[in-house]
DNA sequence: AGCACGCCGACT
DNA sequence: GTCGGCGTGCTC
């Protein structure tokens, strides 16, 4: 018997091996091995088994990792498929598959002393006092871990020995799982009762679901893609828990995506509650970056095992082991950090609809502002549109203001933090006891340290960007990379030296400075990614907000999402462009997506709410159709957009960065794959050879800097490249790319349907 | 990816 | 005469 294996180094090629006769039967097709590769030994997975091999001398497998097969099948074909359409070697993609904490041999199952009751004598045993104490404890418990049983009965585990030698308990060890969600407490929920669009919704999904099931299983699958569009607080997340009590009715499993950010302890709880007992009681794993290697090993084994039929976590939970899968949830579909910036650089929703029809499952992708690629495939019938008008609760949607701070800078010298309009707005929300969100994307005190003098501004050294003024720390941060640098007292120019060096632009910690001033009775915190250094930071802040012990909440992105709070009346969005003006084609349709989420915080109690916008450039339309809460009026104006520049979901981008520490030579290097692009558009006619066919709607832009030019040390040119198909042109890259030579300082990144331009 | 082999320049 | 540069090719 032959085993292909694929190794665990990027070569792109699979090699086979034969599998010695005390392995037979332990090597099946997904297992994981360690083969000897020349002189060395690697780890690789089994792709497939064969009778025969067009090689001789064949090596052996030296052994098999792990206990069991660990990619499954039909995970190994979705990983292909990753490799293919992403176009990254398929070692890569077989690698983003298994986590590393599943991969790693060490980090296995953790095995701690169990302590046991063995028999209760009918006569409670004579026994001295510090015996006695553990005995009762045991008595009420039956079994514990030997470490929890010492804290509580305050002893050392030779007073446990003693009981031991007693013949009363009995002390083994025992595999322990982590459970990371150990100290929340779950009460059990119970399916509420769905409003008619609810009901629309569910039914339509369950059939779906029903209809795959019974699609015959060589069949050509089905696709079964729903986008459900529902406001904030429209009760999407019901429809999720009984989609998935359907699948498991149905003896499948279901896996749920979520944004990192919105892997709170109450997400979790409440998928974790409404299964917890019950007729379709199942375990729930977790998978998110903030579990120790342990935790994810175990979350991932209770998976693999089948106790766990309920998956929640971030991205690369589309590859969880659940088999059979009948449904993925993908919440919050437009957001960004599906998108994986390193490579294999796939889109966690596109995957899970591939998967899904691999499966014959059924994908639900929920948001209450749709990526516009999603909905177009709507539009297309391509997924199937279920809409979700109307709050569960009758809160009406809030009152969008925008208010046109060009005026506001003409009143005032200078550019003002807040409008007359938005300050007498907190003013009333203060009288009123009610709390106030101010939003701004930018964290920090100001975005620029500038002479007025000589023009000096204060710029990274291994970046393109201005270092912002952090005041607190007294400190210049570079916000790409992380670089420190003290605060200069005088102008650092040469022959400048000017002691009047100036900050200018604003962040959060300038606005909450502002409030303090302008509000010295308001109970001001600020949430970001300086404040929220600690674990608990999160949930302490949140906590300290919903009781009421804050009045003013400032804020960066991680407040837009998903938070509710009834008693926020105002939502302040201090500066709403400064995501508009980049040079991304998705910039609008950012911006309509914060505005949409960030006005959501506001009213979700029996108060209207209001939402004050400051903006620049207040007509922009991302800027119109969120106030007038008007996602179709925005997707159609924005889709004209694509369609004359060919961007999505009117075509297909794939991204080429080349980058180097030498400027020159990632700009030579690009200009040459530039030469090598045009060869797809126009293959030169192979003399005897076939020629390659040509795409001929391949649009190339480029090569030009990257809109950062230099990061983290590294300059960077970029290719766009544009058409109607990606899989023609991923199959045409890949082959460029294998026949492509480079300067060993330059490396060159393929990103297949970008998210980030940068 | 890593490591061998191999073919030309500047050194003990 | 040898040490060492990194180009090319191979690993089942």
């Amino acid at each position: 018997m032959i085993a292909r294996v694929s190794l665990e180094i990027a070569l792109r090629r699979e090699f086979d091996y034969l599998i010695p006769e005390e392995l037979v039967g332990q090597i099946e097709v997904g297992s994981r091995v360690q083969v000897p590769f020349g002189a060395r030994k690697i780890p690789g997975c089994v792709t497939a088994l064969a009778e025969e091999s067009a090689h001789t001398h064949l090596k052996a497998i030296l052994k098999v990792i792990g206990t069991q097969s660990l990619v499954t099948p039909k995970v190994l074909q979705l990983a292909r498929w990753i490799g293919e359409y992403y176009c990254c070697a398929p070692e890569t993609a077989l690698k983003a598959v298994l986590p590393e904490a599943v991969r790693q041999e060490e980090s296995g199952f953790r095995e701690r002393l169990f302590v046991r009751v063995l028999n209760v004598p009918a006569e409670p045993p004579k026994l001295p006092r510090r015996q006695q104490d553990v005995w009762n404890i045991l008595v009420e418990r039956r079994e514990l871990a030997m470490t929890e049983l010492l804290t509580l009965a305050q002893t050392t585990a030779a007073t446990v020995r003693k009981l031991e030698d007693r013949g009363l308990v009995e002390i083994a060890p025992q595999i322990s799982e982590r459970d990371p969600y150990s100290r929340e407490q779950i009460l059990p929920s119970t399916p509420i009762t769905l409003n008619p669009s609810q009901v629309g919704a569910l039914q339509k999904i369950v059939a779906a679901m029903d209809a795959r099931r019974s699609a015959p299983a060589d069949g050509k699958p089905t696709a079964a893609t729903f986008l459900l569009h529902g406001v904030t607080g429209s009760g999407k997340t019901e429809i999720y828990l009984q989609a998935i009590a359907h699948a498991l009715e149905q003896g499948r499993g279901a896996i749920v995506l979520v944004p990192e950010i919105a892997l709170t302890p109450q997400t979790v709880e409440r998928f974790k509650a409404r299964f917890s007992s019950g007729k379709w009681q199942t375990l729930v794993a977790v998978l998110h970056s903030h579990l120790s290697a342990g935790e994810r090993h175990d979350e991932w084994h209770k998976i693999r095992q089948g106790r766990a039929r309920i998956v929640i976590g971030a991205r690369s939970a589309i590859f969880a082991p659940v088999d059979p899968l009948g449904l993925v949830i993908v919440d919050e579909e437009h957001e960004q950090t599906y998108k994986q910036e390193e490579a294999p650089r796939y889109h966690a929703r596109d995957v899970a609809i591939v998967r899904a029809q691999m499966e014959n499952a059924v994908v639900v992708l929920g948001s209450a502002t749709p990526s516009l690629e999603s909905y177009h495939n709507c539009k297309s019938g391509k997924y199937t549109l279920l809409e979700l008008p109307e709050r569960v609760d009758d809160q009406k949607m809030p009152h969008v203001r925008v208010v046109d701070m060009r005026q506001a800078a003409h009143q005032e010298k200078g550019i003002p933090i807040f409008s007359p309009q938005l300050k007498e707005a907190i003013t009333q929300r203060l009288e009123r006891q009610e709390q106030t969100i101010l939003f701004l994307n930018r964290r920090g005190y100001s975005t620029a340290l500038q002479c007025p003098k000589c023009g000096y501004v204060a710029e990274c050294p291994n970046c393109s960007v201005s270092l912002t003024y952090h005041r607190l720390e007294q400190k210049l941060c570079c916000h790409i990379c992380a670089h420190v640098a003290p605060v200069p007292k005088v102008c650092p120019a040469e022959n400048c030296g000017n002691p009047a060096i100036r900050f200018s632009g604003t962040g959060t910690q300038k606005v909450e400075e502002a409030i303090r001033k302008l509000f010295p009775q308001a109970r001001c915190h600020r949430m970001d990614a300086d404040t929220m250094k600690r674990k608990d930071d999160y949930r302490r802040i949140l906590g300290d907000f919903r009781a009421g012990k804050i009045d003013i909440l400032v804020g960066t992105q991680m407040i837009a999402k998903g938070l509710h709070f009834p008693n926020v009346t105002l939502v302040g969005i201090i500066y709403a462009d400064s995501a508009l003006h980049q040079p991304d084609f998705r910039a609008g349709e950012r911006t309509f997506q914060l505005l949409t989420q960030v006005a959501g915080r506001a009213g979700r109690g029996d108060v209207e709410g209001e939402v004050f916008v400051q903006a620049f450039t207040p007509f922009h339309p991302a800027i119109q159709y969120a106030r007038r809460h008007d996602f179709q009026g925005f997707y159609d104006q924005e889709l004209e957009f694509r369609e004359q520049l060919k961007y999505p979901p009117a075509g297909r981008v794939a991204l080429l960065t080349l980058k180097g520490r030498s400027e020159d030579k990632v700009k030579f290097s690009a200009e040459h794959v530039r030469r090598e692009l045009d060869k797809l558009v126009a293959p030169p006619a192979a003399p005897g050879g076939e020629a390659a066919a040509a795409i001929k709607d391949l649009i190339i832009a480029g090569p030009a800097p990257a809109p950062l030019l230099k990061a983290e040390t590294y300059y960077r040119y970029q290719l766009m490249l544009r058409t109607r198909s990606m899989s023609k042109l991923s199959h045409a890259l890949a082959k460029m790319v294998a026949g492509l030579t480079l300067p060993d300082e330059v490396t060159m990144a393929v990103d297949i349907d970008p998210v980030n331009l940068f």
